[in-house]
DNA sequence: TGAAAGAGGACTAAAATGGTTCTATATGAA
DNA sequence: TTCATATAGAACCATTTTAGTCCTCTTTCA
């Protein structure tokens, strides 16, 4: 399956709980409690996003994590690449040789680049403010309702 | 990471070969020489196909499989769905209860379905016949070159 | 009627993921 | 200054998923 896994999902959810109180501190105890998961998985997901920068920790007691930026420029692209590395739906494309042995002859290397950046694309489009603003009636998101009212625009805008 | 599974990777692979010659017929030894794939592996991919209604197949001696629709009617969207199911980056899309422990309070859980959609629908914005067309100029796709040249109005008609 | 091709499904080995645990380092407070 | 608590970092194992193989059955044409 095209699957984000638990990690990233995870994330996501923690990083929206701190985008819901930005400026403020959370311990990894605290966070886990709040969001209900399990404490283990919270820190070591915590940590990664502080690597990636996306978080800032404070060591010690009274120590904890905060959104490094505010959360408009966080994008769920952001999240994901911090956890599991670029953003990329097949192998060929970080450029290393040898990852594909196919990658002398296969005519859609190319291509696959574009299909990669219009994934990418797609999930920079959503902020975290975006994540946590409350749903509009109809429990639809803006980029939602342009996706499918208007889905012959967004296909010309992205050809 | 947010990969597709080898599987669709080499499903598209074939399905592109395919769409090079439409209306003709392929058995998959043939398939599997012409594309450089194990013949199992290809022959399994294309049961898949099939039975996800992309592909006609032939049985018996002469038999083979052949596009079912032309080559602009099909997506990458298709080609993923027939061989991985629907395209869901999170488990908490399909409606199942009790797939997603937290489904009872997760505030985000109804953003997951846009996130969803919005992968889903660059996926199907991608054609057969766009992926096997001759590269442009600058080896750039027409959809990659508005994602890059026009972010901004990309974006805006996404939101 | 036999050879060749697809249909279908069971099965195994390898890799990725999820989750845990342990040690080291930093910080605030008694 | 020392203790309790918090993060940093890395090793580690069990489970699940994926990749790939193999076998049997049915269909079709020569």
């Amino acid at each position: 399956m095209i699957r984000m896994t638990r990690q990233s999902d995870y994330g996501i959810v923690l990083v929206s709980h701190l985008a819901a109180y930005p400026e403020r501190s959370f311990g990894a105890p605290d966070l886990a409690a709040q969001v209900k998961l399990p404490l283990p998985i919270v820190r070591k997901i915590l940590k990664l996003l502080t690597r990636g920068g996306l978080l800032t920790s404070l060591r010690g007691t009274k120590g904890g994590y905060t959104l490094a930026r505010p959360p408009a420029a966080i994008s769920v692209a952001d999240v994901v690449t911090a956890l599991e590395g670029p953003i990329a739906l097949t192998e060929c494309i970080d450029n290393t040789p040898g990852s594909c042995t196919r990658e002398t002859i296969c005519p859609l290397r190319p291509r696959w680049q574009h299909i990669n950046q219009v994934v990418r694309q797609a999930l920079s489009t959503i902020s975290l403010s975006e994540l946590i603003e409350p749903l509009p009636p109809g429990h639809l998101l803006p980029v939602f309702e342009a996706v499918h009212a208007t889905p012959a625009a967004v296909q010309s805008s992205l050809r």
